[in-house]
DNA sequence: GCAGTTAATGAATCGCATG
DNA sequence: CCATGCGATTCATTAACTG
């Protein structure tokens, strides 16, 4: 029984959950209409968007395991007649992450190895391919499945700038040196050593440390382990590693990060724990749910935080 | 001074060069013009091609180094007016290589991270989305360049099977396990154990070594070092350990692998040494010299091969 | 305590049984 | 006959337990 999602028309008014001090908050409800609420004074606030839709796999996801929300199965439906109406329900959350984003800011979009090709053909058209800025690869490691072909270990994530020519945020990672690097150098810096002509004739290492390689589009980072701590019982929760490299390189402390498909909160947390603002978004009682236990672990307890006070936003008052 | 790159119509006969023993074929001039050749009758006597044609950078590429051919310094020209007369090109051979394949066979096209897309959204058409294998990523360590962004370190490689519904070739791979799984399982494998009911109840290891874990979709492999003893001088080769991957896995000993964009001629030496036939394509002179003496090296010297001989293939005769 | 061992289970994938 | 379901496969990870 294919369907195309939850309606877009659906403009039901989501309901608002906030941290004490603001700077946090959980939009219960559609996606979409949680997106147009930001949007009535928040156009350009947005430093950093990271959206993970479901893939497009046909099936239905349950809560799972001895962490099941209790009376909640029903995690989402990730059922569509077709790929077109997937995409366009996706390009209809993208058009108004655009508006959010500030002139520094940028969006990531997490995919499979299966449907990332579409979603950039459609993104090259929304952000305009110059603003093209990566295709992260998430490799991962799990079980075998039986199968004549290479396994499958791999995710996607694009990212795309909201404007290429404004200086973007940017705060530069590392990683480790490669193993044949440190057999040769140790974990000296190397400098090119170039003779009067300008040629280069040998590099030598520096006294200076080198603090890693600069971080690459290649991440190794292992799936949520079935037992560990970090695990909700929510399907296809995303390492807080993968969140972790994303907001410490495109955001600064204060930003505001959003992510409309809460899932298991993932990007909150991480969010909430480097110090910047968020929102974040879901329908269904099973993420807000989990996203409430997972925030109050961590000092952020969401609370009902009514329409009617947020809507008063003093500069919109003075300015009208 | 853009152009469409080497015309399609030109119907100018292809110079062969040959193996003396016939097993390795090298065919000069343009590559529609060499798979017509194979065409006319080669059809379904494919089991893989590996195409890495020239990424739409819009640069032209020249031989480099102490490896530059005498005299010969334009390798290949990467302009093209737009994409779509990119892709068209690139469709044009992808037809002639889907007749050319055989039910068992597959294709494999190395694209970069900003192209892959496109190309995949083309050949989900050719040959039907069903038939999708893989897209592997070749991630490669180089030196970082200054950006404020992950640095690019990875191509993208899309495997098509000719035929979903038929068994494809395919010999198993493995690599290392994990250091985390080593240090708990050592090397034997495990083994899930059932109780009467059928529930899970808790997996032991078994006295059998395991052969590694299956392979998987994310190669980390090194670019061929500017003085290995493996470099040619010709731009953008790509590792002999890759197409191993490739070969190994997709085709059997004795088995047809074609390569229509020959460049420094690494399909044609992988396969040689590992059993395979080959014909392999390109239009340059430089290529054509560079493969030479490759082949040369590993014992498959390239002889003239004039093409009345090759058309007379006594099965036909006997057909007739 | 700390190190080593055991337990538990997952955005998999194919093949065969079942309607 | 085509769609759906469930069993079999056996790696990666970390918590919990044991000495």
């Amino acid at each position: 029984m294919p369907h195309d999602g939850p309606s877009v028309a659906r403009a039901t008014v989501p309901r608002r959950f906030a941290t004490a001090d603001g700077r946090g908050a959980f939009l219960e409800g559609d996606n979409v209409a949680g997106l147009d609420e930001l949007l009535r004074d928040g156009s350009g606030s947005v430093t950093l968007a990271y959206l993970d839709p479901p893939f497009d796999t046909g099936r239905v996801f349950e809560t799972q395991g001895r962490l099941a929300v209790d009376g909640v199965s029903v995690a989402y439906d990730d059922r569509w007649s077709d790929r077109a109406a997937w995409l366009e329900a996706l390009a209809s959350r993208l058009t108004r992450i655009r508006e959010l984003l500030a002139p520094h800011g940028s969006v990531v979009v997490h995919v499979d190895s299966r449907t990332s090709h579409y979603v950039k053909v459609l993104m090259d058209e929304l952000f305009g391919e110059e603003n093209f800025a990566s295709e992260i690869i998430w490799r991962y490691r799990r079980w075998p499945s039986k199968t004549r072909n290479y396994q499958r270990v791999h995710d996607v994530m694009l990212r795309y700038r909201k404007d290429a020519r404004v200086e973007g945020r940017w705060n530069p990672l590392y990683e480790d040196l490669a193993p044949s690097t440190k057999a040769t150098w140790g974990t000296r810096k190397q400098k090119a050593v170039v003779d009067a002509t300008g040629k280069r004739v040998r590099s030598m290492s520096e006294d200076q440390e080198s603090k890693g390689v600069p971080m690459g589009d290649v991440w190794d980072i292992g799936v949520v382990a079935p037992v560990a701590r970090e695990r909700t019982g929510y399907p296809s929760q995303k390492p807080e590693a993968l969140l972790n490299r994303l907001i410490t390189g495109l955001s600064n402390e204060g930003d505001l990060v959003i992510d409309p498909y809460a899932g298991s909160g993932t990007t909150a947390a991480v969010a909430w724990k480097l110090g910047r603002r968020f929102v974040t978004m879901d329908s269904g009682e099973a993420s807000r749910e989990v996203v409430r236990a997972r925030l109050g672990a961590i000092g952020a307890e969401l609370l009902d935080d009514p329409r009617e006070e947020i809507s008063k936003d003093p500069r919109k008052e003075v300015a009208a």
